[in-house]
DNA sequence: AACTTGGGCAACCGCGTTCAC
DNA sequence: GGTGAACGCGGTTGCCCAAGT
């Protein structure tokens, strides 16, 4: 990315912002890889879209974390995990790199979590590919030994974390009864429980 | 005042997935 | 179906700056 060794971080400046912005104001998101063909800006297609994403969209909100942020977005990393962009989908005006950022300066600090020690554990895990479903390590969802404990729970659990325009319902109504926004229905340990023998195929 | 340290966060990297041809 | 380009995600890096010495 942008010449190899001559590589080094740089911060956008305002100029290279008002390029993008105006990129975008006339093509639209997207195409991201034709902004410094058409624009002359050199910058890769990745970073425009990061520096779009993350800063300079309209839907960005800035300055601190609420304290109703604060609660939703512990409440979905200890269902989601490390699932960034999940997390981020459902607290509105707010991007993966800042709930991520946020997690690991100032929640998972405020919580006493290892940093070492990831929450892997929770993360649901994409389709499984063919060779590798047994593997307990590499596919958590395999990990509960006797393997198939609730499917239906689960199904739930994957409809929650399918992006879906539809939040208040799906969410706030979980089926296995938790209420995101209800301190008392909140678990505070992973849901370790629901790693069950899923069929993605099946749903 | 000069230097060091650590927190916060923007930005990059590597890799997997999706899309277009 | 194969291949390359584009996109998206999570992890990591490194810059900036305030606080501490």
């Amino acid at each position: 990315m942008e010449g190899g060794h001559e590589y080094k971080k740089r911060l956008w400046n305002s100029q290279e912002d008002k390029i993008l912005m105006d990129y975008v104001k006339q093509h639209g998101v997207g195409k991201w890889n034709r902004i410094a063909k058409l624009t002359g800006l050199k910058r890769c297609g990745k970073s425009c879209r990061l520096r779009w994403m993350n800063y300079l969209s309209p839907n960005v909100k800035r300055g601190d974390f609420s304290e109703e942020e604060d609660d939703l977005i512990i409440r979905l990393h200890n269902l989601l995990g490390n699932r960034w962009s999940l997390i981020a989908g459902r607290v509105p005006g707010r991007t993966d790199n800042q709930v991520k950022n946020y997690w690991n300066t100032h929640l998972s600090r405020k919580l006493g979590v290892n940093k070492k020690g990831k929450n892997k554990a929770c993360q649901p895990s994409k389709p499984p590919s063919s060779e590798s479903n047994d593997n307990i390590e590499s596919n958590p969802l395999k990990g509960a030994s006797d393997g198939r404990q609730d499917k239906e729970e689960f199904r739930s659990m994957k409809e929650i974390i399918m992006i879906d325009d539809d939040f208040e319902s799906n969410f706030l109504f979980a089926n296995n009864g938790v209420d995101l926004f209800d301190p008392s229905s909140f678990r505070s340990e992973p849901f370790q429980d629901y790693f069950v023998d899923f069929d993605w195929a099946a749903v």
